[in-house]
Formats: structure tokens, C-alpha cells, sequence
RNA sequence: CGCGGGGUGGAGCAGCCCGGUAGCUCGUCAGGCUCAUAACCUGAAGGUCGCUGGUUCAAAUCCAGCCCCCGCAACCA
């Protein structure tokens, strides 16, 4: 089996519910994923939860659970507003599995058989009460620290240690020969920048059992768990080693045989999508863990920004937040999958307002899009009792021209850009209509042949639509193929070719695909 | 000198890397149309592209300095 384009979110830390900035990452990388598809490229598209770590352990003590529970709790809360939003993800990865901590064993064994991990004594100012490590940046300007902390001691304590030192000259050359390593440009300028600038420390990677217990043990020492990155950064390589990868298991597991019968060619991955605040973990440690472990490096790393509200910063204490679930329920998932992707391009922070997303739903939706369709349809009903007249190309040129620039920009996951390019087609139709003026024609029977041809070139070009539009808007799409009579689902860019409305097709009943909504008394 | 992002017609954004008619959505105004979800189409008004200086035949776009917002600063997308 050739390699299949394997594409990720992060793995979201349980502690919490989902929210908007997971949303908007999960339906950026779903997007991407079945625009692959789409090409008829094969696709492994992985989001998963991060479970381990003291608050966990600390929100599963509150609520009076255990952690695994409350893990197992939060896991269906996650997998049920991924669905949601639509994910066509083909797996759920999570870190308190099974075939996850025997990976993470592994990874650890090996980069510790090959010297890259040793015990050294820390000494720090420690909270008892927070029970943990305090640094320089906690403390105030006399030198004190915050009550919050509690009492603060000064405390010794051995921990593994992973090598970073000795690492920068060669992650720097290959991040300066890869352009593409870090996207956007701006991103990897500011890795380069840190890599220049700074010298690596050598990262802490464990936790004494003491102090916390819900992690991973390490292999080689059973008083220690291992603690954050090779625990979370490793669940990308979890599920293609799990999946008998050929890559990831000859590198971990020399000698287990890969599963019989498995060919399967993920690592290394495409694109891994992340925020931009864990920019560094995965342009920087992954990449040395990588290495340390034998593994080829992703070949991209695509950070996006976050999403502010009203031009403020979201955050649960003063409420300015955007409920995804709550917009998903009153608008349609296709109307909160549009607005995130039409609003924002993927690197910038972005600013969501529900006056811009009802503006968005109205002029680009309902009124462009679902208008289109509709009118298409129903003229083709009306003139002509809905069946398909014999194949014309008036607008053949434009959904050529955009179809071409569409796939460009998904090539390189230029997704805002490639919405605005369907839209010029949804634009130009609506202009062919004026222009053309069917319902004029359609008066004069000594036009009849003329009418046809408009009318074919309108829902043909709906067609058209409906295929580009399945990666973005998977149930507009399908609704848009069954107004046309058509069965199955748009899932292959092959079919937006021209012509592929056959003469005498009988479509179906044209309804509106994004109702309008009453914009008075919508003040939320 | 901690790091980064931004300051473009009324609002929100693109353009800046690879200098050369300032583009898009919404809003406003004026026309057109009536197939369609009172939707659609056309045109117009409206901008010292944060400030100052420099490079250049030419700068929103390159360089220098300054002002003002906003994030991040070891694990929050």
C-alpha cells in the first residue's frame, strides 16, 4: 500500500470542555482531510485526548471519580462533539490506552538505550500546596511569592532529563533547507529566530511517583512517570505503531514482526495542525525526539491562530465566549464550519462576531449560495418539469477556471481562499442569470432552444458546486446532489468535469438550503 | 532593547515576501429585474494605506526611526 496522507490535530487536554479554539482546529484539519480525500488521495486523519497529568488527577479528585472514569467520562463528551462538527476522523487516539502507553514505553526505551536520557538533581522553590515547581518568572519583585502558592519550600528532587543540548545546529539547518517544515512563514521565522538566539535546555521528562501518580512509569524506572512530552507528543506516532505502520515499527520494535497481512505507510505525517502556542513543542522537541527515536520528522507543522470575540480575548470568567454547540443548534454545522473557515485564514488571530457570522450566513449562504440553487432548480422545474435539457458549456470556462484555482490553493491548504474562489462561481452564475434572463425567454416559445441551454448551464454549474463544496460543507453538498435527483455523495473533485448532467435526468424538489432567519429579536 | 502579531474608504478584512491602476464582504445612495429564501444584477459616493525620514523614475508594498493597540513569555486551540 502506498503512503497514505496522514494529517493530525493535538490531542486536547481532558481537564476541560471543548470550545470554540478546539472546534475551529478540529474543522480546519477535517477540512483538509477530505479535500485529500476529494483528490483521491488515501487518508489517516487522527484527533485524540491528552488524559494524563495532575489536573486530571486533581479535577477526577473534586468531582469524587477516579481518573481513569473521569477520562472514559470526558472521552464520550469529546468523541460526541467531534461527530458534531461533522469529523470524519479515523481514529481517536488517547493517551490512558493501552496500545498508547506500550508506544510511549517503547519511544522512551529506545531514546534511553541510545544515551539521550540521564538523572540529575533539581533543586527549586516548590508549592506544597500546588504541588509544584516554581520558577524566577513566580516570583515578585522582593523576592517573595504569592500566597496562592502557599508555603514554599526549597526542595531537591532527582528527574530524568532528555538531551536537547548539541541538538540546535542540525534542527536549524534542516528548518532553514525546509521552507515548508513550519507554516505559516511567519511561524517558522519565529522558530528560527528562537533557535538563534537561545540555547536549547536539556527537557525534564519525568515525575517522581511521589508526587504524581497518574502518568505513564517510566520503563526504565518504576518510581517515575513520564511526564508531558513523551507522553502527548507521542500519540502521533500511538496509532500508526498500533496500526502496524512499517515505518514506526521497525524503528520501535526491531524485532516484532509487523502484523500479518498489515502494509500500512503513515509515518511520516503530513501535516501536523496545531495552535500557535504549542508551536514550539512540535517545531522544536518533537523533532529532537524524533531524531533520538529514529524516526523520520513530519513534513509539516501548520500552526493557526486564535480566535478572539468582539476584539477581546475569550476566556470563562468574564463569559465572552462562543458556544460552538450552542451556534451549531440555532444555525446548521454547515453554517459554523463555513463561517470559521470564510472568516479567518489558517496563521492569524481571528475575531468572531455574531453580527459577522449572521452577515456571512446571510449574503454568502443564504442569499448567494442557497439563493442560486434554488432559483436554478426551480426554473428547471417550472420550464421544463425538472428535466435536465441536453448539455450546453456557456459557463463551462469559469467552472473550469475554477476549479483549477481551487485545487492550486488546496494544495497548499489555502482553505479561506479557496472558499472565496467557489464563491466567484456561485457569483458569476448568479450574474449569468441577469444576464440571460430565463425567466424572459421562457415566455417565447420561439426561444425555447435558448432557454435550455441557460438552463442547463445553471445546474450543471450547481453540480459543480456541490462537489467543490463537499470538503467545506459535507451535508450542503449532499443536500445540493439530492435536489438534483443525483445519488451518492460529491466526494470526488473528478466529478466537478463538465458535462456530468446527463440530458432527460429528472431532478428532484428544490428547498432552501440555508433558510433565512429573521435577523430582528437575535440579539445574543 | 524578551518574543511575536497588528494599525488600509463607516465596520470587518485581503494586498506587503516577488515595488508600478488600492481589492473583497457588509453598510450607504441611485438604477435594473421579478426566476428565486423581499433574494439577484449594474453603477456611484467614500481612503493623507499609523507617523517621520530614506532608497527609487515609481512605495500600502523595500530600509531606518518613532507612536499606538493586542497576544505570548514551558505546556490554555
Amino acid at each position: 500500500m502506498s503512503k497514505q496522507f496522514y494529517i493530525t490535530t493535538a490531542i486536547y487536554y481532558v481537564n476541560g470542555q471543548p470550545h470554540l479554539g478546539h472546534a475551529y482546529e478540529m474543522v480546519l484539519t477535517d477540512v483538509i482531510a477530505r479535500a485529500r480525500r476529494s483528490m483521491g488521495q488515501e487518508v489517516f486523519f487522527l484527533t485524540g485526548l491528552d488524559e494524563h497529568g495532575q489536573k486530571v488527577e486533581q479535577v477526577a479528585a473534586t468531582q469524587g471519580k477516579k481518573p481513569q472514569d473521569y477520562c472514559d467520562e470526558m472521552a464520550q463528551t469529546w468523541k460526541s462533539f467531534a461527530s458534531r462538527l461533522q469529523l470524519k476522523n479515523d481514529d481517536f487516539v488517547r493517551t490512558t490506552e493501552a496500545r498508547h502507553k506500550r508506544v510511549v514505553q517503547a519511544s522512551l526505551s529506545k531514546v534511553h538505550a541510545a544515551g539521550q536520557i540521564y538523572k540529575k538533581l533539581y533543586e527549586g522553590f516548590y508549592s506544597t500546596k500546588e504541588e509544584t515547581f516554581l520558577t524566577e518568572k513566580d516570583r515578585k519583585p522582593d523576592g517573595t511569592f504569592d500566597p496562592a502558592y502557599g508555603e514554599v519550600i526549597k526542595l531537591q528532587e532527582e528527574n530524568y532529563f532528555f538531551k536537547l543540548k548539541d541538538q540546535q545546529t542540525w534542527l536549524l539547518e534542516y528548518i532553514e533547507k525546509n521552507p515548508l517544515f513550519i507554516r505559516p512563514e511567519y511561524r517558522r521565522n519565529e522558530v528560527l529566530g528562537f533557535l538563534r538566539n537561545n540555547v536549547l535546555e536539556d527537557l525534564c521528562i519525568s515525575r517522581p511517583i511521589s508526587r504524581l501518580s497518574w502518568g505513564i512509569p517510566l520503563p526504565f524506572d518504576p518510581n517515575y512517570v513520564t511526564y508531558v512530552w513523551f507522553d502527548a507528543l507521542v500519540n502521533y506516532i500511538t496509532i500508526p505503531a498500533a496500526l502496524g505502520d512499517t515505518v514506526v515499527s521497525s524503528a520501535l520494535d526491531p524485532e516484532r514482526a509487523a502484523p500479518p497481512g498489515s502494509q500500512l505507510s503513515l509515518w511520516p505525517a503530513d501535516i501536523h495542525v496545531i495552535g500557535k502556542d504549542i508551536l514550539k513543542f512540535h517545531a522544536v522537541y518533537w523533532p529532537i525526539m524524533l531524531k533520538a527515536m529514529g524516526l523520520p520528522l513530519p513534513k509539516q507543522i501548520l500552526a493557526h491562530g486564535w480566535w478572539q470575540k468582539n476584539g477581546e480575548r475569550m476566556s470563562k470568567s468574564t463569559g465572552n465566549v462562543v458556544d460552538p454547540i450552542g451556534v451549531i443548534d440555532e444555525w446548521g454545522i454547515d453554517a459554523f464550519r463555513f463561517y470559521v473557515l470564510r472568516e479567518l485564514d489558517i496563521g492569524p488571530d481571528g475575531n468572531w462576531t455574531d453580527n459577522g457570522f449572521q452577515a456571512r450566513y446571510s449574503a454568502e449562504l443564504a442569499n448567494g449560495l442557497g439563493n442560486l440553487v434554488n432559483r436554478s432548480l426551480s426554473m428547471l422545474r417550472r420550464y421544463r418539469s425538472g428535466r435536465v435539457p441536453a448539455p450546453s458549456d456557456e459557463l463551462s470556462p469559469d467552472a473550469r477556471q475554477a476549479v483549477s484555482k481551487m485545487l492550486a490553493l488546496l494544495e497548499q491548504n489555502q482553505l479561506q481562499d479557496a472558499l472565496q474562489t467557489i464563491w466567484s462561481l456561485v457569483n458569476r452564475a448568479n450574474q449569468y442569470v441577469d444576464q440571460t434572463a430565463p425567466f424572459k425567454i421562457a415566455k417565447d416559445p420561439a426561444q425555447a432552444r435558448r432557454l435550455d441551454e441557460v438552463l442547463y448551464n445553471l445546474v450543471e454549474v450547481c453540480r459543480i458546486l456541490a462537489v467543490l463544496l463537499r470538503p467545506f460543507l459535507p451535508d450542503t453538498a449532499a443536500r445540493i446532489y439530492g435536489q438534483l435527483g443525483l445519488s451518492g455523495v460529491p466526494d470526488r473533485f473528478s466529478a466537478a468535469e463538465w458535462g456530468g448532467l446527463k440530458a432527460g435526468h429528472q431532478i428532484g424538489e428544490p428547498s432552501p438550503l440555508f433558510p433565512r432567519k429573521d435577523m430582528a429579536g437575535t440579539e445574543r
